[in-house]
DNA sequence: CTTGTAAATGAAGCATATTCATATATACTG
DNA sequence: CAGTATATATGAATATGCTTCATTTACAAG
């Protein structure tokens, strides 16, 4: 129980314990960060957090443990980011633009992290079991939302599942992200994903010039399907 | 030199270096493909190459070095039948159908190998320097030329770059290939494909030849409900 | 002050990639 | 064909790095 607050730096025992916690897990962050992580040393984190490398074990279980609590709350911030960042914009195609511009941004900050980060989880064909998987689940759910919402309002196409536009979404940012980082003349990143945007929207946006993508042959197939099947209704009861 | 061919299984001793660092290479491909090069045990692959471990070592200098042999193999067949695919077909818009078809299809189909075997490249910022991504430049180069090509023919519009054409379109497809080799429904691979040359077409295309979006196929489809409706009408003989 | 418990330590254990001293097979030479 | 140099092969030894564990230290309660 609470007696009284000590006045030396740490306050009491469980406080210190979390505090320890979150220095592993910075300091996981930063070596991980810095080559990846496979060439992440666990000794090299214990020695960053100040303590022995066996305590890193009393916290975390092994070493993918130790980057799922990193992924985690990289996760937890960029989903909270982006649902936040949402809010208050009206429509959809503004939301796929800021929802473009802050996943590249952040991707593009955290690489060599990331890179390696969802890769232990990725690579096997049970990657839907594992946790890492249900951090980016969560995350593409605010994205899933703008679509279907956007579905309601009128202004994403209906023909192509959303699972497709998710994969093409983040799939081609994930690869535009890559090359922002890698390009030596760091390339303007505002106008990338402008661009990128600007294929993106075209293919998943209604537009009311892309109603008429066909040149309104589909509709005049549906017009004319139309009229022949409330012709058929009215004249012939019997069919086969 | 070449003295006579000797009745036994292996011929002269380049030819049986030459077999060995073959079966090296399948043992090894056979390996990474199960779970991916972390879990790929260096004695495992020995031993189905039928070598002692450490020969491995005289084959390859290390374990990434074997990889990058198993890759380029891939790749190898990969860019090779791209370009050899392409060939026969006329317009642009085919072109790109096929190269999406055939990378999501031989992506999935090895993608244990392929999700881990670009790690140890793409993992730092010297990617550019790696083997790795020599073998995905010449690879990409297919795609690059069909672009080009489209450009000039007034296909493909100018204002987006190349390079982010590029990234989205792959990065697109290799999440779709993910997701369609975790789908315990094991989604259709053409309607997958089809509904994201959907999105990328649009995207990419200009737009007069967007007017054809799908290839002149609901023209067709028109001409026929026509030819049906006007047999109906004249058949049964009852109209409204 | 004593003692039980939580927390921490770093040396030992273990799994694997890689190296190396040694052995074997092959080709060449006289 | 024997002798020898060279290429090839071997598997035990080494190195590295994650993980465990017996031991120690710090703390809180009585």
């Amino acid at each position: 129980m609470n007696k009284a607050v000590r006045p030396s730096r740490p306050q009491t025992r469980r406080q210190r314990v979390e505090e320890k916690e979150q220095a592993i897990i910075a300091a996981a962050r930063a070596v991980f960060g810095k080559n990846g992580f496979d060439k992440a040393k666990i000794a090299e984190i214990a020695k960053r957090a100040g303590v022995a490398e066996g305590t890193v074990y009393l916290y975390f279980e092994n070493k993918n443990a130790l980057l799922l609590a990193v992924a985690t709350e990289f996760y937890d911030r960029l989903t909270h980011d982006a649902a936040e960042g949402i809010k208050s914009l009206p429509d959809t195609k503004s939301r796929l633009a800021f929802l473009a511009r802050h996943h590249v941004e952040r991707v593009a900050a955290e690489w060599p992290m990331l890179s390696t980060a969802m890769m232990p989880f990725k690579a096997s064909d049970e990657y839907r079991q594992t946790e890492g998987y249900q951090l980016n689940r969560t995350y593409v759910e605010v994205f899933d939302q703008v679509i279907r919402d956007g579905i309601n309002r009128g202004d994403i196409r209906t023909d192509v599942p959303l699972s497709v536009m998710r994969d093409i979404f983040y799939g081609g940012l994930e690869y535009g992200a890559r090359t922002l980082r890698m390009r030596p003349d760091r390339a303007d990143l505002d106008e990338t994903v402008d661009q990128m945007m600007q294929i993106l929207s075209v293919g998943m946006l209604v537009k009311p010039a892309a109603v008429d993508t066909d040149g309104g042959a589909a509709d005049a197939v549906l017009d004319r399907l139309e009229k022949i099947a409330t012709r058929l209704e009215t004249t012939a009861a019997t069919t086969d």
